[in-house]
DNA sequence: GTAGTGTTACTCGGATAAATATTGTCCGAGTGACATCGG
DNA sequence: CCGATGTCACTCGGACAATATTTATCCGAGTAACACTAC
């Protein structure tokens, strides 16, 4: 049960593209230096986050990344999914099927109780993340965090943010 | 997103521990045969779970294991536990405070939104998880699965189970 | 002064190595059963 | 025949490699801006 490391930059990198103005851009290497991570890394994450539809990315100069969409559409699981692939936490292997009790396919017709349960579970999991929207995340810390905090990311944004064309 | 391998191990061999009779144990060497895996690895598993106070361990001839207490007292969530270890999935390693946009730590006096909704979303997972007892699982076996494969199972361990003393 | 064009610098993207965690294996310490020996 | 004792085989437990995954890095392809030249 373990999350990659990747998941909490991807997040923080997405709350803070959604203080662009417009359609404009942040390149990677900005998004890099304002957290202290190492840009050719934080790269391979972004680019998750662009195969799944959630950024879009521009090339040449004044590119960079932004939002594919609207905060508001854009959810934890999202990010998640994106960054860490969609395939279930656990993979039944079938362990029953296996071994001196294993009999012909027709005794498993239903399936494993505990792949169901584990599953289930992880269903919940998901759904708990799919209620939280990045929208939601930002307003929060606009609202909650030290108002000088945020003075610097919306600083930093405006900064380093690209008008393409 | 990724759960060890040997999660699902671990379950199916507590499960079939429950149909031991009694203070009887079951030997690591026919747990593995019985799921058909390799029976030194299968130990670091069973050790994790005796460790986490779900299984007891028996040395000697006519050793093995056992459950520690009662299914019923026994949760998925003990399990997944006890062979995953307690951290959370998601670490939060402060990105906030690092980079070009740091404050001195009075900024920082509010928890990490992130992070809360993280965990929160995990919290719920454990939630799921705990709601499963083992007892559940083996009571369902018991009822929906093919008789035959139910057979095999009591017939392995009563050929298999020792009576220690 | 303006439009066209070639160069240039900056961006992302994917292929490539290092580090770490996980998976799998082995050998040693401990313990109860069994056979043997004595009463 | 019964009990004590020594040996043995079987168990778990922790230390040791091999593999897979994750992390980190580098170099190349593409693109739009910029400067220069011609009109």
């Amino acid at each position: 049960m373990k999350l990659g490391d990747g998941v909490e930059a991807a997040i923080h990198c997405a709350a803070l593209l959604t203080g662009l103005q417009g359609d404009a851009t942040l390149p990677a290497a900005a998004l890099a230096e304002y957290h202290d991570l190492s840009p050719s890394y934080l790269l391979k994450h972004l680019q998750r986050m662009v195969s799944g539809g959630i950024l879009e990315s521009v090339s040449g100069p004044s590119g960079g990344y932004r939002l594919a969409r609207p905060a508001e559409s854009i959810t934890l699981l999202d990010i998640v999914l994106a960054v860490e692939g969609s395939a279930p936490a656990f993979r039944c292997s079938d362990l029953r099927k296996r071994g001196p009790g294993a009999l012909d396919a027709s005794a498993y017709l239903k399936p494993c109780g505990i792949n169901i349960a584990m599953l289930k579970a992880e269903q919940v999991y998901r759904q708990a993340l799919a209620a939280t929207r990045l929208s939601d995340l930002v307003k929060e810390f606009l609202d909650e965090a030290d108002p000088r905090s945020v003075d610097r990311g919306c600083a930093f944004v405006d900064a380093r943010q690209r008008q393409p064309r």
